[in-house]
RNA sequence: GCCGCCGUGAUGGAAUUGGUAGACAUGCAGCACUCAAAAUGCUGUGAGCGCAAGCUCGUGUCGGUUCGACUCCGACCGGCGGCACCA
């Protein structure tokens, strides 16, 4: 028998996969479809990280499992090619991203292939090509003309290092997501998709999705959906009206103040009417330039300034109360005005405090004896009504329906999902496929036009204005097409639009007249099983759904949901327990450990380490493990003889065969990996015991091994005689009769506590397990004489005897 | 602060309609093979007590439910992730 090369073995599958075309896709096939999917990287230059072959590798193993159980199998990569990355790259090394993305995808192309993933690279797309980001504008378009894009001035996050603008989402505490640089606020005009009008629907449909629960929470608590009502607030002498969106009317009587956000606009309306408008523009001057994060980071601390000389009028208890403009209170949620309560909000409490402004008590815990007139504390709870007129002595629920109607207030619901800023003022993305007018009016680029180029002759340094606005072919592009005068649009699209759709794309990647035909997705979506990191959870997913619904509600496609089953692997931290990173040198590269122990190995090794959610440190010494589990593997070759009868003469490792094939089967089918091939060593363990392994259980172990070690089981399929490919082969079976044991063991307890144990014949009744534990010697020496209160049996488990 | 998840040997982890805690693997120790080393194989390996048979304790802490709790309930402590003045 030679050694283990597994140089030479991988190689030499990899090579002939390729050339027998293997793992690509059958078009013709009428077997049950599958789609599994994996969020398709970002090919970065510094190369695949071993936290990527955690993600694909349990797909992969899915993947053939799933082949093996005769499912046709859409199993695709591509690659999320535009970007700031590419470009801050490219400007640092003065090349092109078209070239450096065509050469870091090569090399993530090929350690993928290195690891034996099973992908069908036929169907291979990268964002950045012009068939590809053709159909990303013709999306843009299809949102344009249905009303659900809109160009608007707006307050934006702008970084000043990447010289851009962001979407919130990208914005993490105050920091760029990419540069880690402070983001500041500029208004300015930018290209919007309103996510917003599909808030509801965002929510609704999660609940038919199988998805980590944290997940599903996540995107409910982004979007924020809360329901609540508009109350109305006159103005004594004036025309003017406040509107405040509440959650909780049933404070209403509680309310000892009104304030507005400083962007307010009735701010300004009021500005006549008072006596202090000097203070008052210039603290609204003040804290409407300071972003929202400086105005939050650089202390929370509350402050604000009355508009004096005018007074709302509360409509539950019609007292004069007074107007504030604050700085806690925020423009864009709600209508930008509240009611304070100070007795039943901490922030209002706090503001109150400060200023020294009325607290009244009205809603009383009813568990807790709260001391009347106590409002050295706030509550927040719902209870009992107190100084509330006539509806006194009402709880919170009934109050809010009965003070809303009395005040002829309205049921309100609001969001904190906002809609999505899509322009970016960047080179490196989708040209936005829109061209102004000479009097500047938006149109949409004729679809014959697409794909409309990104053009090749412009600087990539960031000045803050749009790259493409230098380039000089754009805009004689545009003057030729739509005369003269007429001007492009120079921004381009935020990478996430690109991903939003790409799903779609995969199922029908080389269709020239359409996005993806109608057959092609009603064959293959949705997606069936979509593996990616967490961190993606409300970015990504969120617009990706999102899109769907636009889909679906323009008659496109007639699914609400993009992804059916969703699953997270965990991040793979250092050897010292911290996240991997190159400033901190603990970063382990996933081709050294190939070259050193193989691809097979590395694959047990991470899919062993532990749940495949889980985080979880890097540990070299423990790939060993893995490796010597290859290597048994291989040397029970020595052993295997043909033998006559399949059934092996050994009972005992015929059940446990039968047992490992079951339990594999689950285990993959729940993703289960570590426990599966915890399994499979178990199995390997007691066929090293054995002096001969019967070739047909040889064989089985060899498919089940197949998934996760694809090239060793290939190369040992082959040497046992298989001519097909291993991976063709079906999935072994297994017998329930093989599996039932003849005696199963009792655990005899007393009062809990295990003291005995012995072999039943399965035969035995209740009454005779019984009397069997009690006549044992151990037993009846334990128990000295005293007599048994109650015994207990669990059926073919255990038998406790209480005294 | 709010929401969610998690806490088991030296280490990664296994075990949940409540039923033998620590499977499997790593490490470590001893032995075998070897001139030697590596590799491989065998044995041991939660803690304490005991010559032994065996006993006691033990799944973050404290309490509860139960014949029986890693598993269920309550309070607390510690860690991770997300959100963060959202009215």
């Amino acid at each position: 028998m030679e050694k283990y090369n597994h140089t030479k073995i991988e190689k030499k599958w990899q090579k002939e996969w390729e050339k027998q075309e293997l793992y690509k896709t059958d078009e013709e096939s009428d077997k049950k479809k599958f789609y599994i999917l994996d969020m398709y990287p970002y090919p970065s230059g510094e190369g695949l990280h071993v936290g990527h072959v955690v993600g694909y590798t349990a797909t992969d193993i899915y993947t053939r499992f799933k082949r093996m159980n005769g499912f046709n199998v859409l199993h695709p990569m591509g690659w999320d090619a535009f970007g700031l990355p590419a470009e801050n790259y490219a400007i640092k090394t003065g090349m092109h991203p078209k070239d450096t993305t065509q050469k870091t995808t090569d090399i993530f192309r090929k350690q993928i292939q290195h690891l034996g993933l099973s992908y069908d690279w036929s169907r291979e797309i990268s964002t950045h090509r012009p068939e590809y980001y053709r159909w990303t504008q013709w999306f843009f378009l299809l949102l344009y003309e249905n009303g659900l894009a809109e160009r608007k001035f707006a307050k934006v996050n702008w970084c000043e290092s990447c010289k851009t603008v962001l979407a919130n989402e990208q914005v993490l505490s105050g920091f760029c997501e990419r540069c880690k640089n402070e983001i500041v606020q500029k208004n300015l005009e930018q290209w919007f998709f309103k996510i917003t009008e599909f808030a509801d629907a965002l929510i609704d449909d999660l609940d038919d999705v199988d998805w980590p629960q944290s997940t599903v929470i996540n995107q409910r608590n982004w979007i924020g959906k809360s329901e609540g009502a508009e109350i109305e607030f006159r103005i004594q002498n004036s025309e003017f009206r406040i509107l405040v969106f509440t959650t909780r009317v049933d404070t209403l009587f509680g309310v000892t103040y009104i304030v507005l956000a400083p962007e307010h606009p009735l701010v300004a309306g009021l500005l006549q009417d008072i006596s202090n408008k000097k203070e008052v523009e210039a603290y609204v001057k003040e804290t409407s330039t300071k972003t929202e994060l400086e105005r939050t980071a650089e202390s929370k601390e509350k402050n604000g300034v009355e508009l004096r000389g005018v007074k709302a009028i509360n409509p539950a208890n019609k007292k004069e109360i007074p107007i504030f403009v604050a700085n806690y209170v925020l423009t864009h949620y709600g209508t930008g005005a509240i009611m304070a309560v100070p007795a039943h909000d901490e922030r209002d409490f706090e503001f109150a405090k400060k200023v020294k402004l009325s607290i009244v008590e009205v809603v009383r815990d009813k568990t807790r004896n709260s001391k009347a007139g106590g409002v050295a504390r706030v509550y927040t709870g719902s209870g009992q009504l107190v100084n509330s007129g006539k509806f006194d002595g009402m709880d919170s629920g009934e109050a809010q329906e009965k003070i809303l109607a009395y005040v002829k207030g309205k049921k309100k619901t609001t969001y904190k999902l906002r809609d999505w800023l899509v322009s970016r003022q960047r080179y490196w993305g989708a040209p936005i496929p829109i061209v102004y007018d000479k009097q500047g009016k938006p149109h949409s680029i004729p679809k014959e036009y697409l794909p409309w180029l990104l053009p090749t002759d412009v600087e990539f340094k960031p000045t803050g204005i749009s790259p493409l606005a230098e380039s000089k072919e754009l805009r004689g592009r545009v003057e030729n097409i739509f005369g003269k005068g007429w001007r492009p649009e120079v921004d381009t699209m935020d990478t996430f639009v690109c991903s939003s759709w790409y799903f779609f794309r995969f199922a029908d990647p080389k269709n020239e007249k359409e996005f993806a035909s109608h057959e092609q997705i009603k064959k293959w979506l949705p997606v069936d099983l979509y593996m990616g990191g967490a961190e993606h959870t409300v970015l990504h997913l969120m617009y990706a759904r999102f899109f769907t619904k636009v889909l679906e509600k323009l008659k496109y496609i007639d699914f609400k949901e993009p992804f059916s089953k969703l699953r997270h692997q965990g991040m793979i931290l250092a050897e010292d327990g911290r996240k991997m990173s190159k400033s901190l040198g603990n970063i382990t590269n996933p081709d050294e450990i190939v070259e050193r122990f193989g691809a097979d190995t590395m694959r047990i090794y991470e899919m062993f380490m532990g749940p495949l959610a889980d985080s979880k440190p890097w540990n070299t010494q423990n790939i060993m493990g893995a490796r010597r589990f290859i290597e048994r593997i291989w040397r029970l070759q020595i052993k295997v003889k043909n033998q006559k009868s399949s059934l092996d003469k050994n009972k005992e490792l015929d059940t446990l065969l039968h047992q490992t094939i079951k339990k594999v089967g689950s285990d993959i089918e729940n993703l289960k990996f570590n426990t599966a091939i915890s399994q499979m060593m178990i199995l390997v363990n007691a066929l090293e015991k054995a002096t001969v392994v019967n070739l047909s259980s040889y064989k089985i172990l060899v498919q089940l091994v197949a998934p996760f070690a694809p090239h060793v089981a290939e190369e040992l399929w082959q040497k046992m005689g298989g001519t097909d490919s291993v991976h063709k082969k079906e999935w072994p079976q297994f017998d329930e009769s093989h599996i039932i044991a003849e005696t199963y063991t009792i655990v005899v307890q007393i009062n809990g506590k295990v003291r005995a144990k012995f072999e039943a014949s399965t035969d035995l009744s209740e009454a005779q397990i019984k009397e069997k534990s009690l006549s044992m010697e151990r037993i009846r020496k334990c128990l000295s004489g005293k007599k048994p209160q109650r015994i207990i049996y669990v059926f073919g488990k255990i038998v406790n005897i209480v005294v």
